[in-house]
DNA sequence: GCCGTTGTTCATTTATTCTTGAACTCCGAT
DNA sequence: ATCGGAGTTCAAGAATAAATGAACAACGGC
């Protein structure tokens, strides 16, 4: 088991709501480890999940206590799924940020002084479908692209087999019919689960 | 990567089968890691779903080349997932495998003599719907015993944030839909994969 | 162009998972 | 009862995956 992953204290922000940020955090970090993501990426999901303004590179990894390298993997990979993209309002909101800050803060450990550069800002994806759909059919990609050769070269073993019964080819058949099953679920699987029926 | 596993040779089995066997191996080892089960575990399914009867722990141990330890774990969660069973012919399965093996093969390294004591043989499961479906309710167990009573938390937290817009608690309404969908999409998911239309 | 900052890459360290092997229990046969 | 093989458990080792941090590259402002 790991240590509890403890998002820092920003300045601005309330007790309650740094709770519900790391309910949130948890909450996605466990949920894509079902998936087989790790954790982390999981933890930075949640935690734009549950800000109300789009956060940056350097407000994930001071928040989440986590290094550079991770954030940047982790924020990587997030985007090739699909489940973050960048915040259009590259102007706005950093301004907005700044803003939100000095509200309600104890300007302690001061947000440094320049807000400059090329930084980015990330905001979550919210459509299930487009989340899961990506994550599912990453995983599936290896299976698939391996699978019809393995399948033709059992067919081909198969029929050199030529014992009395057809039990080799019988296994191949099935084979086949649960290739062709899964297949035909996935789609049908990403149409429940972006339509609106769900109640 | 690993060492390729290569199943040992059995007597009274052809050079064609034991590739056979092979490849069904190691297309099990790899589609099983797909839902984070072991490899080792999807190694013994493949081998007793290309064997035409039914094998004992100790067949499976030779022939894999794992360690005890592994073939019984393996066969504990296997058998738990519901995708093996014990052969109900307890006493012709041996038999007909005697019989087998004598037919074929070069008897050198013969079958130890008293084939006796408490041996089980085992068969695979090939219902496609009863293999995920255990897979993936297993795999789903923890997250729905704990998710209810998150969201419960994160509502609470929600209400206690009190901002002016209902940023959060919209965000907690969108996690419940969520989980219901996900709810909702595994039963249909499992008729899909039970049915025959798949071609 | 330079400079400070932002973000990436990758070898190393750290943590987790899988496998092994040996001691042990269980069961049936004698 | 006891003997021998069948199967299980579990601590220790090996293999794998993830996180770190430091060196590096990319960008914007000046």
């Amino acid at each position: 088991m790991r240590a509890a992953p403890i998002p820092a204290f920003s300045p601005g922000v309330t007790r309650i709501q740094a709770e519900f940020v790391r309910e949130c955090v948890e909450v996605f970090a466990d949920a894509v480890q079902l998936f087989g993501v790790p954790r982390s990426v999981g933890q930075i999901y949640g935690l734009l999940y549950s800000s109300p303004l789009p956060l940056s590179f350097s407000d994930i990894v001071e928040q989440l206590r986590i290094s550079k390298g991770s954030a940047s993997q982790g924020l990587q990979l997030l985007r090739e799924l699909g489940a973050i993209h960048i915040s259009d309002s590259k102007l706005n909101a950093p301004l907005d940020k700044r803003d939100a800050r000095q509200a309600g803060g104890a300007p302690g450990s001061a947000i440094h002084t320049a807000e400059a550069g090329r930084r980015e800002y990330f905001e979550p994806e919210l459509s299930l479908r487009k989340l899961l759909g990506a994550i599912l059919s990453e995983r599936m990609a290896p299976l698939a692209s391996t699978s019809v050769n393995r399948l033709t070269r059992l067919r081909e073993l198969a029929d050199q087999v030529g014992d009395g019964n057809d039990f080799y080819l019988d296994r191949v058949k099935q084979l086949n019919t649960w290739r062709k099953r899964l297949k035909a679920a996935l789609p049908v699987l990403g149409a429940l689960l972006g339509s609106k029926g769900g109640r």
